[in-house]
RNA sequence: GCGCCCGUAGCUCAGCUGGACAGAGCAACGGACUUCUAAUCCGUAGGUCGCACGUUCGAAUCGUGCCGGGCGCACCA
């Protein structure tokens, strides 16, 4: 729609020989501020002032007496320099139809065929549950991936196992520890091990059905590594429950671990090597990421023969490289941004643009208690996990929550707000204006034997009131927020559009009566104006991986 | 020391590819249920947009410099 006018206006423009090469890249078509000022504003009038030495008011009345002439709109005005454009009825009504037909999928584009790309996200070590950072990348990284696919991409969604290195190692020997424990209490425990309870179920279990096997194991190292696969077996297991609470699911899942195996550590260097990147240093193997804008060369291999972190996650890149993404987003701590440049670096260093790869930092989350933050810390066990939110609050109030704010800001929250359940928690919101339609559509069928939940005609025009003028013409910018929203990985721009759609709904509601006693026609128009709302209402909660509510 | 993020109403935050009076929720105060659910709606009050320069017809938004908070600067993962 934008695009739409924006490219009549370029025209014009051309015509009248003032299409000036700086301004066309300038020139906006956005809905304003105030509904009272029109659907559409541009700037063009703005623009053109230093060209042609004119006030901008001058400019735009000029504008404005050609674009009047266009049947797409209903009325053109000018203020301040803005011109303001009103589109005719005809239009919006055909979005109140569209958004009737199309269901709780609204705007979607569904030929995904816009390209294929991969989100990563959560990737949390299987050391133990998942806490509250890891809910909120798990939110964010799934709108993500939901509002890339509604705009037409095909999208993988990757969950990274960090399953080869030290803390897989300390896992082990914690798990083992305790094992040992319940028989002999005084066994001692790894100073920097795992403290938390989980641990000790974990040997429970393992006591429980592999006592002998352990028992035999011929040496400690053994039955350590044992221990550290079955716990992160079983970790990995509970992270997948964890995140099902919160409607996430991966369609891929990669093991650090068999990257190694498949030997793809090895080919990812060798690709390397071929183009010349690598050289020895002190009795170290370096790649050259200074060469990609990294502000210094990195260690692959140590001098005592063991690989960084860092190979593995070229390694597990140059695989994703080779499944042929058209790009990729990862999702991030905020306090690995330190991180980025290099690997950044060692992308580019196979081949791709830069912008192939991107990263959405998650800030992190502040966890408030009582006024207090409250500090958290996995080593000593000491932390709230994303089960317990979710048991306490509800699933749809921890999506909302982690999804309302932008992911690179710091984010606070309180514990007390949270488990309030009150109408402090903006979900509510939202979701009442979905029961509220619901149940209207209930009461129509009991009182007047007519029910919207099965299709109807309508008569449009009979909608006129600014509510309803307000509510179309939200319908009809929806899809392009969306669509911006997602381009800009901006998914927070979501809860805002939800919110703001729920609070038309709310007005509407209080304005105006649906269930009319003696005019069926004027009825059947609201009914069909709410139907659209709720499928608007549902795409966002889909999008969101909110449940919506038919009653409160 | 260098890099990234943040600093907007008492609190939590939107707005930031410059644009029409700086917005919302919570908290405070005052109204609206014989009406489809008042978990709602309407109103009042509350702000030198951290500070200072600069660019511009126009700056919360862009630039520079300060101040304050967080994070990161490994042959750790």
């Amino acid at each position: 729609m934008k695009k739409e006018v924006k490219n009549k206006i370029v025209e014009i423009l051309k015509k009248e020989g003032l299409l000036f090469p700086d301004i066309e890249d300038k020139i906006k078509v956005e809905p304003p501020k105030e509904e009272l000022y029109g659907d559409l504003a541009t700037n063009v009038a703005f623009l053109l002032t230093k060209h042609l030495k004119q006030k901008p008011q001058d400019i735009a009345l000029k504008i404005k007496s050609i674009l009047e002439k266009d049947p797409m709109f209903s009325k053109v005005e000018v203020l301040n320099g803005f011109i303001n454009i009103f589109l005719s009825e005809n239009y919006y009504h055909n979005i109140v139809k569209k958004a009737v037909l199309e269901k709780d999928r609204f705007g979607e584009v569904l030929e995904k065929n816009r390209g294929k790309i991969n989100i990563e996200y959560v990737s949390a070590n299987p050391t133990g549950p998942l806490h509250l950072g890891h809910g909120r990348g798990a939110v964010v990284g799934n709108l993500l991936a939901n509002m890339y696919s509604y705009i037409g991409y095909k999208v993988e969604k990757e969950f990274y196992i960090n399953d080869a290195g030290n803390q897989i190692k300390k896992l082990g020997q914690s798990v083992y520890a305790r094992f040992r424990q319940i028989d002999q209490p005084d066994y001692p425990f790894p100073e920097d091990g795992y403290h938390g309870d989980y641990i000790k179920e974990i040997a429970k279990e393992l006591y429980h059905y592999e006592r002998e096997k352990i028992l035999s194991m011929l040496s400690e190292e053994e039955a350590v590594d044992f221990c550290a696969q079955y716990a992160k077996n079983y970790l990995l297991d509970k992270i997948k429950e964890d995140l099902k609470l919160i409607n996430v699911e991966f369609d891929i899942w990669t093991s650090e671990k068999h990257l190694y195996e498949h030997g793809k550590v090895e080919q990812a260097l060798n690709f390397l090597k071929n183009k010349g990147l690598l050289y020895e240093k002190d009795g170290a193997l370096w790649l050259k990421t200074s060469l990609y804008g990294d502000e210094k060369d990195r260690v692959i291999k140590k001098s005592d023969g063991t690989y960084t972190y860092f190979a593995a996650d070229i390694a597990y890149h140059f695989d994703k490289y080779e499944r042929g993404y058209d790009f990729i987003i990862n999702v991030w701590g905020a306090d690995h941004h330190g991180y980025f440049p290099r690997l950044k670096a060692a992308v580019m260093a196979f081949g791709v643009p830069e912008n192939w790869i991107n990263v959405v930092f998650i800030q992190l989350v502040k966890l408030f208690k009582d006024g207090q933050e409250v500090k958290m810390s996995k080593r000593s066990g000491d932390f709230i996990t994303l089960r317990e939110l979710v048991e306490e609050v509800g699933k749809d109030a921890v999506i909302y929550f982690f999804a309302s704010k932008d992911p690179d800001t710091h984010l606070n929250f309180d514990i007390d707000v949270a488990l309030s359940k009150s109408n402090e928690n903006p979900v509510y919101y939202v979701q009442y204006a979905h029961a509220r339609i619901s149940s209207v559509f209930r009461e129509a069928k009991e009182r007047f034997d007519f029910n919207p939940e099965e299709d109807f005609d309508a008569d449009l025009s009979l909608l006129i009131q600014e509510e309803e003028k307000s509510l179309m013409k939200f319908l009809s910018t929806m899809q392009q927020e969306i669509e911006e929203a997602a381009v800009k990985n901006q998914p927070h721009k979501i809860t805002n559009l939800t919110y703001d759609l729920a609070s038309k709904l709310h007005k509407y509601y209080y304005q105006h009566k649906f269930l009319i006693e003696n005019d069926e026609k004027l009825m059947r128009a609201r009914l069909y104006l709410l139907k659209a709302v709720r499928n608007a209402l549902r795409t966002l909660f889909r999008l969101m991986g909110i449940t919506p509510l038919e009653r409160m």
